[in-house]
DNA sequence: GCTAGCTGATGCCCG
DNA sequence: AACGGGCATCAGCTAGCG
């Protein structure tokens, strides 16, 4: 016997099936689409025996088991197709935003929508697990819950999804299949395009074996004053096309074609960008830039990609020597004329230039000629101008720009890995130290001290929150095999009724007594957290702000740039070495 | 018996 | 399934201490 409300369930999919055949639509959008909404479509379907014939042709949505690879998050989700529309899930379109913009503290919708300025502030808001609850009683309100998602879920696809469109346009592969792909595979998809077109045969992809990259080392820690960045435009792709580095394995020559194609494509993009008189158009031209930029810079990796077919590792290592030489012969030159190297990373540096170097246009002059050393087609451009910089570790560093505003990099610096109070901490203290008030930073740490003594911060400042990689079955095989420690995400996922997938996100915080605890097992998740009966752990936490001053105090200190002898200046990859094993 | 310091795994970030 | 390089955290281990 069906209830009444599983009677209006199956009336829904059906109804469901009839709006999808009646408005025939293309595209189907959906934030979580392939990791919940589909499945849960699926498995209501299944029960009630409705066919799901969503396709073209009639034919019933198909779902099977996938992975995808975004940066270092592999992310398990169940993949769906039918027949003659694309499927898109804006949740992908923001894993994929945030791997360059880093900035998103949560990737549900609603987050999303705040985050970017979509929501409307009058939206209904229904809590995830009173959804059900909310239907039996007043089902118009989770209409209108669902209706308000739906205008968010749109306006997130009109903001990310553009440039794919483009793409689907320039790659052999269906706009929803170019959003799940990795760039190299996508690069992959031309070279096999234009060599079947010829009728000539496909190689084997070369073993993958490493190979060093770029030069990166910092010369001087603390505060730096009036700081230049210069950088070379496009390093590699222009080393590629300066130097004719290309897969040997190409006897077309397509890979520079398509190399000065894309670049082209993308300088004619970034013109459209500062012509355009629209705001519309202007961040559509601006974004679809960018995707070209990213593309491009993908050729190098492409070189590096085990499973591209015309991959040379060879050519991959020249890529990367050649860039060692160039950046470091600017070093060298910058070295002799009086300026201060203070940290070079690849493609750029951050330097004091020499006491001479007064005004902003004798700046431009200096960073002119130090362009000049390099050959024709590599070009060195000065990027910005810095009051102050704050210079930490490799990678590390904090930069206070002529606006005002406060800049941090660096994974040490503003990684999502650190609590937010710290995150908060560090802002303030940059901000402080850079302003030239390090006199007040001492006040700084004592407010936070007192902060957590009187329980005065919400969970969300002192919560961490981690993506689980592995599934909890591999987690449990590795603790038990002892080929990982155990550790507080994943434990406190096993320890949850709600199940979990790689990909999902744990909050979670300490409780206890001492500094001594251990994490994994005085972790509690942040919902569960009470502001009524706060038990965080106060001296765990106290502690950790206490650690993260310790390790700025000599610098701030010192008040002053600090060069790291030879021994000490990390240098790593540097010009002339080789492989790393 | 205890702890500082090391090691390896993991997660996140830079260019 | 783009690349290499780097930092912080945590847990477990161990050398060296009292």
């Amino acid at each position: 016997m069906l209830s009444g409300k599983e009677l209006d369930e199956r009336a829904m999919l059906e109804e469901l099936g009839r709006l999808i055949r009646e408005r025939d639509p293309d595209v189907i959008e959906g934030h979580n689409l392939f990791r919940f909404d589909l499945e849960y479509i699926e498995a209501r379907a299944r029960r009630h025996r409705v066919p799901l014939a969503w396709g073209r042709d009639g034919g019933p949505l198909r779902g099977h088991a996938s992975r995808m690879q975004v940066a270092e998050r592999t992310i398990a989700y169940r993949r769906y197709e039918v027949h003659g529309r694309h499927l898109l899930d804006t949740w992908v379109l923001v894993q994929h935003y945030d791997v360059s913009a880093r900035d998103l503290e949560s990737y549900s919708l609603k987050d999303v929508a705040l985050h970017f300025g979509l929501a409307d502030p009058g939206r209904t808001y229904i809590d995830g697990d009173r959804i059900s609850a909310c239907w039996d009683a007043d089902s118009e309100r989770v209409l209108a819950y669902a209706f308000d998602d739906v205008r968010e879920t749109r306006a997130v696809a009109d903001l990310l999804a553009r440039p794919y469109f483009v793409e689907a346009q320039v790659f052999p592969y269906p706009y929803q299949t170019v959003v799940l792909r990795g760039n190299a595979t996508k690069i992959d998809g031309l070279l096999l395009r234009e060599y079947l077109r010829r009728r000539r045969a496909i190689p084997l992809p070369s073993p993958a074996r490493p190979f060093a990259g770029g030069y990166t080392a910092i010369f001087c820690q603390g505060v730096a004053r009036n700081v230049l960045h210069a950088d070379v435009t496009s390093l590699y792709p222009s080393i590629m096309l300066t130097f004719s580095v290309f897969p040997a394995k190409d006897e077309l020559g397509v890979f520079p074609l398509l190399l000065r194609d894309l670049r082209e494509y993308r300088l004619a993009a970034k013109a459209l960008a500062r012509r355009a008189e629209e705001p519309e158009a202007r961040s559509y031209a601006a974004a679809l830039q960018q995707t070209f930029k990213v593309l491009i810079n993908s050729f190098y990796g492409y070189l590096g990609f085990p499973m591209g077919h015309w991959n040379d590792y060879e050519a991959a290592e020249r890529v990367t020597a050649t860039g060692r030489e160039l950046i470091g012969k600017v070093v060298t030159w910058l070295r002799t004329r009086g300026a201060v190297v203070v940290e070079i990373d690849t493609d750029g540096l951050y330097l004091v230039p020499p006491p001479e170097v007064r005004t902003e246009e004798e700046a431009e002059r200096f960073m002119a000629e130090a362009a000049a050393i390099l050959p024709e087609g590599i070009r060195l451009e000065q990027e910005g101008v810095y009051p102050a910089m704050f210079s930490y570790k490799m990678k590390n560093y904090a930069l206070l720009d002529p606006d005002g505003r406060l800049v941090i990099k660096g994974s040490g610096l503003r990684s999502r890995g650190l609590e937010r109070f710290q995150r908060a901490w560090m802002e303030e203290m940059f901000r402080l130290l850079l302003s030239g008030e390090a006199e007040a930073i001492p006040g700084l740490v004592q407010r936070y001290l007192d902060d957590f003594a009187r329980h005065r911060l919400d969970v969300r400042m002192f919560m961490k929150t981690e993506t689980l990689q592995d599934s909890l079955e591999t987690y449990r095989e590795k603790v038990r095999a002892r080929r990982r420690n155990p550790a507080a995400p994943y434990e406190l996922a096993l320890g949850s009724e709600r199940p979990y997938q790689p990909g999902d996100q744990v909050s979670y915080y300490v409780t206890g007594e001492g500094v001594k605890v251990k994490v994994h097992e005085a972790a509690r998740l942040a919902t569960q957290w009470d502001p009524a009966r706060p038990d965080e752990n106060v001296a765990y936490y106290q502690a950790k702000l206490l650690n993260l001053w310790e390790k700025f105090r000599p610098l701030v200190e010192h008040g002053r740039l600090l060069p790291l002898e030879e021994g000490e200046a990390e240098e790593d990859g540097g010009p002339g070495e080789g492989v790393v094993e």
